[in-house]
DNA sequence: CTGAAAGCGCTTACAG
DNA sequence: CTGAAAGCGCTTACAG
């Protein structure tokens, strides 16, 4: 069953190609400095070996500490969700750190383009091996991929992504897909007869494409089930408490018989506070993300369903992502699309116990 | 921001202390043979430079290789449901096999409790070192458990819990809430007027009490929300197609009203297939797990609902908390429960993508 | 283009 | 009770 360690391993490479471990060394990292004959007949008996390296060693006795660069929003006040991908974050880095892999972490404000430039500046002057990034600000994020890419430094996506950017891979949302899954909470949880309310709250409605795509999810979901017309649509660019109440006041008495709102984002509790507030509290609230204000409103009823894709999860699947590509060298999926959890009253408890 | 090498480590230590480092390896393993004093002085200087082995140095250097033994049910035609631990399971190994550990499956017959006590015997026969399972025959895991104890063998338990027994850890479902929100979903998918069938179908349904903590759930909720009294319940001690058919004929002709049905395992395709064929497809199925058939039911729309609890993620959890306690000494948390993952038409695509 | 040797931070016999 | 030395399977200068 087990071989014996002399039947294996460099020194075994070498003694069957009657060289020294250090040209097998060389042969083995694609090092230059070996001749043809030399390299292809190493080569030949590795595979015959089906040899595997022992990482433990190769991480032991090389010196080298591959740099990682986290490149994401800063927990702020206003929105608590970055704290989860950055647990995960933690996660995988006390699971890999004893093997040499030091994570840094550059913080931007979401409200803040510049912030996010002024971060992958100075993450270009570090010693990076690899970068880890929610590319919120599209065009500074295309621009900074390119930069990375120039210098040869992988960068994974997560929460959500670039197309057509060749990075390693995307772990995160399928918009679309979630906002399908909205329209089939809002068909369950209502009678057919009311009119659906589409809420987004953004600053950036525009720039923030994601949004659009959750959207399109939503209408496709009534498309298919055949009452496209009873969507109302109400966008929002100012994310204080009064200008959402004053905007949704206005809707609802334009439009008495909303039955359910879908809030294309985490900025639902809002929303949920303006219900609550005017009693209207049967009205089916739907929206985003397990963050403390919504699971206050979900407990209290006001908000019926939270979508959530495991934030938890993108952090520590993305950093995993970085090692097993750098460190190990295996193979990557380039899309890996987190399951789309539905939260309610009755399950959050369970949602993100992971330690 | 990095300590040089000289300054950390064992030889470090063994200078402090002014002894050799085969006398700090033995404090540091808590081996016999060290003088009060020096284990003292050792200790303290330990505590003085935080110091963290190498884990890296640790596994390369020891001849060890630790033993898992994982016993779980073999996966079966009849219910595919034990591929997604085992999944979860062989990602773990693939993770950590690199690290000298050996993982060693052990497949017992869920309809033949003999089988399960077979496989203990076999076990505790082997060199094993910690011990996976999931303990499908109470009494018989009890046993069992009990051998591991005397022998100080480390054992965890997956999917269903047996309390008391002294595991390292439980990771999987909290039973009751599942039932519980199952109720839930029933309420919102149904108009309250109906009446909702409980179905327990199982050979073993008085040995397998975990199907009676989803009913008490279940039942709590519709306590908790003021209408008990409507809930059917049924047994079926016979799970082929023909005995569950006749049954459920039989009920749903006594009670026409019948608006809901809740099954309380994966057994819940046998009933979509029932409804399907009587053309009943209008009552409100909802049932367990994310099987195969089970699947193909809610793309129809037959099954409106599975409850999971991420089976994947319990193998491959499972499998690392023993690793985590065994080699890298980690304090577990003695529970873990799962989050309770509805899966719905809309996006059962994206459950269980992980790799 | 190639090899001998030291070393990564531990563990393991073995000798005393 | 304690220590010197070899070794785990690699990588890294350095010398030729």
């Amino acid at each position: 069953m087990k071989q014996k360690s002399t039947s294996s391993g460099v020194k075994e490479i070498a003694r069957r190609a009657n060289v020294s471990i250090a040209t097998v060394d060389r042969v083995i990292h694609n090092r230059t400095g070996v001749s043809e004959k030399t390299r292809r007949k190493i080569d030949l008996i590795i595979r015959e070996m089906n040899y595997q390296p022992n990482i433990l060693a190769s991480r032991l006795a090389s010196r080298k500490v591959f740099h990682f660069a986290i490149l994401i929003p800063r927990v702020s006040e206003e929105t608590d969700y970055w704290e989860a991908p950055l647990n995960g974050i933690q996660r995988a880095t006390a699971a890999i750190k004893q093997y040499g892999i030091n994570v840094d972490h550059y913080f931007y404000d979401l409200n803040d383009k510049k912030s996010f430039t002024r971060q992958t500046q100075i993450i270009l002057k570090q010693k990076t091996d690899g970068v880890l990034m929610a590319p919120s600000f599209i065009e500074e994020a295309v621009h900074f991929a390119e930069e990375c890419r120039k210098r040869n430094i992988p960068y994974v996506f997560i929460n959500s992504d670039i197309p057509q950017q060749d990075s390693l891979c995307y772990i995160g949302p399928h918009l679309f897909q979630s906002g399908y899954l909205g329209a089939h909470l809002v068909n369950l949880g209502t009678s057919r007869k009311g009119k659906t309310l589409v809420v987004n709250i953004s600053r950036e409605i525009d720039n923030h494409h994601h949004l659009l795509r959750k959207e399109d999810g939503f209408r496709s979901y009534f498309k298919d089930h055949g009452s496209p017309q009873e969507i109302i649509k109400l966008d929002i660019r100012q994310t204080h408490y009064q200008a959402v109440s004053r905007k949704l006041s206005k809707t609802l008495r334009d439009f008495p018989d909303i039955t359910a709102i879908f809030v294309t984002n985490s900025r639902v509790s809002t929303v949920a506070s303006f219900l609550e507030k005017s009693g209207l509290e049967n009205i089916l609230l739907i929206g985003y993300d397990f963050l403390r204000e919504n699971v206050r409103y979900l407990e209290k009823g006001t908000i019926s369903f939270l979508i959530c894709q495991q934030p938890e999860e993108q952090g520590y699947q993305g950093t995993m992502a970085l090692y097993d590509h750098l460190v190990l060298g295996t193979q990557i999926e380039k899309v890996h699309f987190m399951p789309i959890d539905i939260i309610t009253k009755e399950n959050y408890e369970f949602y993100q116990t992971a330690k």
